[in-house]
DNA sequence: TTTCATTACTGAATCGATTCAGACGATAGT
DNA sequence: ACTATCGTCTGAATCGATTCAGTAATGAAA
């Protein structure tokens, strides 16, 4: 098919080992067979192959990134803010999805292990297993609190940010709180509510409700919506905490543009991950901040401390989620 | 490091073919070996070696993906498609980011290139020199009208999408457009404007303002709309068409929400790709659709096919941009 | 008993780039 | 004139999985 190195080799007149050199350490080679070699590597269209060279070094230039949702903007913030550290670092960023259920975190763990990559960063989708996480590759942890010291972590404490949006709505006066969510497996989620109860137990006489969901998307949170829209007014809640932004959009399309309850009078609604549309929704919408680019990019530096002394105690950094009040809850 | 085959096979008392046996063809194999095998593979915790199945294969199982921005929903949207798609047929999709200008655009196809991917799907963010465009690689292009017929394509016709976008604020009366854009050398962004330009062309008395911005972002966007909330009020346009939903989100953000413009009373917007945001925007976007998701899946259909059949005629698959009309425009 | 299949397995060649010990001249030093 | 040193280049070994020609053993057919 396509040249070799030993094509390029025969045609210039030299040894592969020579060709090799022109192209990785052409110091030790004369200028004069540099520019030959050069020549016929054009004339030949040589493309180096990337299979051969890794499975010489014994490890590829490329770290995995597995998460939820890349359709996320979330997500993709983290994947942005990922790519750029590694790509200063000569790394290339695999992606992958691992699911609204996280079915596909073992298929992608797998296909990386396969791939040899020099780690992965991980968003944990079920709560991790203490130790197990290893798994015969260097893992990084994009996680809550939940993590042992075993791994390094990038650590959002999700229980917090639950805490802050509940809370935010308890002091707007709200009783009768909904929660809205993915999976209740997902720990995201599991996190997200269990700050939500820790808010609620401070205020007696308040009300939780929990609405499951199978996906965090902004369909399913319409669907929410709408299904609020169709109660009858005193079966509502009258504040909504959705588990994130794309589920806060979608409750915001069936409650308010579809279902016509006012937000927030009647319903106030928060959001988590303030990605960049939250402030520009119908409603602006309050929500829950995380440094998505620079979770992403701590993740890579993590992966590198730990691949630089992998006998180094793991670090762990960590974010502190931040309330962003807007008008979907009175701001 | 980790266990190889040869481990394996010393470890079970068979030879290295019996354990790529077990592997690839366990039916050839007896199946007291077989489990054996296994047995032994996993007290070792062997994992394939990717790189090196890859070499002799002499190709890859992933193809290539280039999109001008992984971050725009719509994009995002085309990945998740394609991923989709590939993966039914056991294929992995590498995702890479030309950026706002196409300058990484090179980059990626020479690492793809020299990952041996199958294939790659290529955003075009520059027109494509005809022919040119094979580059030892099979390419199919996501892209409009403009390619010639000897790559397989994808094609939108984003100078008809700018073309509906404009008529229709023509048709409600608005004769002062804008139109705000990316890099004025990007393909997309050059379509849609000359579409622009021939609704125009029918309309006398209509003027068209071109706001050009080295990113299409909603960041950019919100610079483009705080200006025009600055301007005089007979200096501003009263209608936007804005290369994308992005730009057109923060625009409504600059505009309506931080400048206090009626929109659409005073300024009419209108965008581009219809993402799932652009329906719970403060004032509902109007937009036109593009079917991101098929667009993807189409394109890994069209790189199966012409990786089938090499010879035959590059097949072209076309779909029409469609005008979605909301509240942004008077909806 | 001999012959022919069939089944189960072996082991060497192969993919392409890298690396390293060593060859070969040429120049400098003594 | 002889040895050292340096710069330049060679060629074989190596990484790990796959594949294929071939061996060995077993049973069936003649």
């Amino acid at each position: 098919m396509s040249a070799s190195i030993k094509d390029v080799a025969a045609a210039a007149g030299v040894s592969v080992g020579t060709v090799s050199n022109v192209l990785n350490r052409p110091d030790r080679v004369s200028p004069a067979t540099v520019e030959r070699v050069h020549a016929t590597i054009d004339e030949l269209g040589f493309v180096r192959n990337d299979a051969a060279r890794q499975l010489r070094a014994g490890r590829s230039r490329s770290v995995g990134l597995i998460v939820l949702d890349s359709a996320n903007p979330f997500f993709a913030e983290v994947a942005r803010g990922a790519e750029e550290r590694a790509d200063a670092e000569g790394l290339s960023v695999l992606l992958g999805n691992s699911g609204p259920d996280g079915a596909r975190e073992n298929a992608y763990l797998d296909l990386f292990r396969e791939q040899r990559v020099r780690g992965v960063l991980l968003t944990p989708s079920v709560p991790a297993a203490p130790g197990i996480t290893h798994a015969g590759i260097p893992l990084v942890l994009m996680d809550g609190e939940s993590a042992d010291g075993s791994v390094p972590t990038v650590a959002v404490d999700d229980v917090e940010g639950g805490y802050l949006a509940t809370r935010h709505l308890l002091e707007r006066g709200r009783r009768r709180i909904a929660f809205v969510g993915g999976p209740l497996a997902v720990r995201q989620v599991i996190d997200r509510l269990a700050g939500a109860r820790r808010a609620l137990a401070d205020v007696p006489g308040a009300h939780l409700e929990i609405v499951e969901k199978p996906e965090l998307t902004v369909l399913a949170g319409r669907q929410v919506g709408e299904e609020f829209a169709a109660r009858k007014r005193e079966d509502r809640p009258d504040a909504v905490f959705c588990a994130n932004d794309l589920l806060a959009v979608g409750v915001l399309q069936g409650a308010a543009i579809l279902g016509s309850i006012r937000v927030p009078d009647d319903l106030a609604i928060i959001g988590y991950d303030d990605i960049a549309f939250a402030q520009s929704t119908v409603v602006p919408l309050s929500s829950v901040r995380q440094p998505a680019r620079e979770i992403g990019a701590t993740a890579i530096e993590l992966l590198l401390e730990s691949l630089a002394d992998p006998a180094a105690t793991p670090r762990r950094a960590r974010f502190r989620p931040e309330l962003v009040v807007r008008a979907s809850t009175g701001g």
